[in-house]
DNA sequence: GCGTTCACG
DNA sequence: ACGTACGTGAACGCG
């Protein structure tokens, strides 16, 4: 028999993370079930992950407890639950029985000292325990037979506290929660705690003295006059507060843990209530998953199905199957980027039959060469673009797409950050699929599993295609996405994959020559200073470099990072005026950035066409915006002359071509101005030639030849901050001014676009009533975090509130320019060629007749892509190379 | 593999 | 008191 193990449940705290982590759902009686679900989801995977022997699920039971006894205004701020969660917790009861785990509260007490008292009756029959809460306060019981799962975004995402982590986190013993509480307070359970003293105080307060008693006894030797008073001042409350965060655990209760054994789960009883409530893919998930061994679900529960491989000789018999309506195409490749990949095979399905065709057979099978090319035989595919490009490579066209899985997958959910078939498939389907690292092995390991194997796992993958469609399409459909996938990001993958296959013609040898100026002016730099500095030493290297500064030269620290020094440009440029030394090392890290990053970089990057095929991303970004790596050329230098001139070695790929750069002017802001309807800042765009310079005549109410060009920057620097989801510390940062001063500036800006300020609460506000936002194009963003209860990360997806629409709406807008753009520029048979975007501007290559036509096709289409209540601006540019068109 | 730094919009 | 400007990708040092 293995070790027993428990796991006791902080009931209330889950059912309130869950409630507030996801959408406000119904089901179709119009009851409230998203606590309920997200109780019901944690349980599931609870179950599944830890199999434990003994469970129980605390609650709080009444409203008085033992601490109102000596601190009346215990919880006492707390806001009411909100009745669309009360009304749940019948609910999660009815979720508990039909689990058949127990649940239990006491009049008088509080889930936490249930759990308490539990924990330590578990410990004394050393059996191992798990406390499942999202409330830090559990902390105090850890132990090495006790961790803490500590919910993190949602319920099912949690981080395990051992005394080893709490140790790493705090650099405290679990027992020293109760006394950092006892300093700090919690103002959500209106426990005071000394005033002025937060989490750094305390912690450090505690690093040195231990616990309360022992800083309230030696009150004279902390840092700070101010300090002193107040601990001294405050000293009975703060044992007052240790004494309420102190979980009590003798707790007087009728039964031990021997009653708390889990008896395996009745999917009968399960699957009907998980029905009853409408939890549709939980209940697919006890249908294939816990079974009734309760927790004997494994990962080898995959779905596995009959297949064939094609070969030579049998390619004809399959020839039927491709007259199907719609059948799933999977492309696998070797490598994850296309252009540098090879075929491995196809596998195809119609949900049926599927079949495995090596590389060798889909050259010679000429049906499926047609089936592949034929824009009326609909297919199901995952990651179009990728497909498309490997297989041209080969000469082979690829039409026809009627659904790419991939792109469904980022609309619902653009926030995903693994979007492999395999997570696509556990995320919205009742299937499990191995991932290609399972299958493959990852790093120097990686190689092509055994025939079989193989064939077996790409026959998978054709078959859960299949079926994702099915599941997806009513799901895009539900959540309004369907005009954003079919007509926008759809059609876009195939522009971006045209884009991907010209690439971008870079010079070589102009590349090779910059790249010597750079390398002797860093090797000039790097003989400064060591000279000055007196030593060799690695410049690279953060930590050699601080130990020079700071310790060696004895200038000031402003800022440190986690490991040590910071030594971040806006450290530097603050520190030039003391030491010549500083300079050098901010020009030595621009030369140095170049050349590691652009020169060698992009060189290597050069193919055998004289080109560079960058690989746009189009499901990374949260905000809608596209990504572009190996390499990036989203981030051509540009700011700085030195660096602008990489610019010069993108040039046409033809004789008497030119460049043509078209760029939105303030497409941000012109987002914000159309949503916000702010008449002033409306105005401004109809009117200004300078936006920055009217916002600043508008906020610091001069007249035009008045501004300065400090008022004109500063003005900039609210106006970014506007579309970032401003913050006083933010715009502070920005400016090297006092936090107070960019709060008035903030407060100025508001009264002058007072639409914009309203936009900025109303979205918010919003947004925590939906779950999510919303671009122009309907694309989606969940914030879960708007719920969460840690200051930081709430103000964090506020302003990923205010700030996603408006960078959402702007890549909305720009990819709708593209597809229009390259569809006109088919049909008029231009020879141009679109070749980059980088967010706000298109790249294009043009023969010089065409010059004319294509600029004002360019302008016309970028400027009328969307119709704003303000109107769209495009520059235009044109030049020898990037460089030149500027 | 992670943290820091820095390139872009 | 808290700890941040929004969204990315690449190179490098370090353990």
């Amino acid at each position: 028999m293995s070790k027993k193990k428990i796991i006791l449940i902080d009931g209330n705290s889950i059912a309130f993370r869950a409630f507030y982590a996801l959408p406000l759902l119904t089901n179709s009686s119009g009851l409230y079930t998203n606590a309920a679900y997200g109780f019901a989801m944690m349980l599931l995977k609870v179950l599944e992950e830890e199999k434990p022997t003994h469970m129980l699920v605390a609650f709080d039971e009444g409203k008085d407890t033992f601490r109102h006894e000596f601190y009346q205004e215990y919880k006492g701020k707390r806001d009411k639950t909100p009745g669309e969660l009360t009304g749940q917790f019948p609910l999660i009861k009815e979720v508990l029985d039909a689990c058949q785990i127990r649940y239990y509260g006491l009049a008088g007490y509080e889930a936490d000292d249930i759990i308490g008292t539990l924990s330590k009756m578990a410990d004394a029959e050393e059996m191992e325990t798990l406390i499942v809460s999202g409330d830090k306060d559990l902390f105090q019981l850890v132990t090495d037979q006790v961790s803490v799962l500590m919910t993190r975004k949602g319920v099912t995402e949690a981080d395990r506290y051992t005394p080893e982590s709490i140790q790493d986190r705090y650099g405290l013993t679990p027992s020293q929660i109760i006394d950092l509480k006892g300093l700090m307070g919690d103002p959500s359970d209106n426990i005071p705690g000394i005033p002025g003293v937060g989490e750094k105080t305390g912690l450090k307060l505690l690093h040195q003295h231990g616990s309360v008693e022992e800083i309230i006894a030696r009150v004279a030797d902390l840092p700070g006059k101010k300090l002193q008073e107040k601990v001294t001042e405050f000293q009975e409350q703060a044992l007052l507060s240790k004494r309420l965060a102190t979980i009590y655990c003798e707790v007087p209760l009728d039964f031990g843990i021997d009653d708390l054994e889990q008896p395996s789960i009745h999917t009968e009883e399960v699957i009907e209530t998980f029905k009853k409530l409408e939890f549709k893919t939980l209940v697919d998930r006890i249908k294939k998953g816990l079974g009734d061994q309760s927790g004997q679900a494994s990962e080898s529960d995959q779905t596995l199905v009959e297949y064939q491989i094609v070969s030579e000789d049998s390619m004809g018999d399959w020839n039927d199957l491709l007259q199907s309506d719609s059948l799933s195409l999977n492309v696998e490749l070797s490598e994850e980027n296309p252009h540098r990949s090879e075929l491995v095979g196809l596998s195809i399905s119609d949900g049926i039959t599927n079949l495995y065709i090596p590389a060798n057979v889909v050259s010679k099978w000429n049906k499926l060469l047609d089936w592949l090319g034929s824009s009326n035989s609909q297919k199901v595919v995952f990651d179009g673009k990728r497909s498309e490009i490997a297989l041209s490579k080969l000469g082979i066209s690829l039409e026809g797409i009627e659904m790419d899985i991939l792109l469904a997958a980022y609309l619902l959910n653009p926030s995903e950050t693994s979007l492999s078939l395999s997570d696509v498939v556990s995320q919205h389907s009742e299937y499990t699929l191995a991932s290609d690292e399972e299958v493959y092995g990852k790093g120097a390991k990686r190689k092509l599993p055994t025939g079989e194997n193989l064939a077996q796992h790409l026959a998978q993958k054709a078959y859960v295609l299949y079926g994702l469609q099915s599941q997806l399409k009513p799901e895009i459909e539900r959540t309004d996405l369907a005009n954003l996938l079919y007509d926008l990001e759809m059609p876009l993958s195939r522009v971006l994959g045209k884009m991907e296959k010209l690439g971008v013609k870079v010079d070589g040898e102009q590349l090779e020559q910059l790249g010597s100026v750079l390398q002797e002016t860093l090797e000039r730099l790097t003989i400064e200073i060591y000279d000055i500095a007196g030593t060799d030493f690695n410049i690279n290297s953060p930590k050699q470099l601080g130990e020079i500064l700071f310790d060696k030269l004895g200038l000031p620290v402003l800022k440190k990072t986690k490991t040590g020094y910071s030594t971040s440009a806006d450290v530097l440029e603050k520190l030039a005026p003391q030491h010549e030394i500083v300079d050098k090392i901010l020009h030595y890290r621009q030369v140095g950035k170049l050349l590691s990053t652009y020169v060698e970089g992009l060189k290597k990057e050069i193919g055998a066409d004289g080109k560079i095929h960058t690989h746009f991303n189009q499901t990374i970004a949260a905000t809608g915006r596209l990504s572009s790596v190996e390499p990036n050329l989203q981030n051509i230098p540009i700011r700085l002359e030195e660096g602008r001139k990489i610019r010069q070695v993108f040039v046409p790929s033809e004789e008497n071509w030119m460049i043509l750069a078209a760029d939105y002017s303030q497409v941000e802001l012109r987002v914000l101005a159309h949503i916000s309807g702010d008449p002033s800042l409306q105005k401004a765009f109809r009117e200004a030639k300078d936006i920055h310079t009217q916002t600043a005549m508008d906020v610091f109410q001069v007249k035009e030849e008045e501004i300065t060009s400090l008022m004109r920057r500063q003005a900039k620097a609210v106006n970014f901050g506007i579309v970032y989801g401003i913050s006083p510390f933010g715009l502070s940062q920005n400016l090297n001014i006092p936090q107070k001063e960019a709060k008035q500036f903030i407060e100025r800006y508001f009264e002058t676009y007072p639409g914009v300020k309203q936009y900025m609460n109303d979205i918010v506000a919003q947004a925590k009533q939906d779950g999510y936002v919303t671009t122009l194009l309907q694309r989606r963003r969940y914030l879960p975090e708007l719920y969460a209860t840690d200051f930081a990360r709430r103000s964090f997806a506020e302003r990923t509130a205010m700030n996603t629409p408006i960078q959402g709406t702007a890549a909305d807008i720009i990819k709708k320019a593209m597809v229009e753009i390259d569809r006109v520029m088919v049909e008029k048979k231009m020879k141009s060629r679109m070749l980059l975007q980088v967010h706000d501007e298109l790249i294009f290559e043009v023969p010089v007749e065409e010059l004319g036509s294509m600029g004002d096709l360019v302008r016309e289409m970028m400027e009328q892509a969307v119709e704003l209540s303000i109107p769209l601006v495009v520059d235009l540019n044109i030049g020898q190379s990037w460089y030149e068109a500027k």
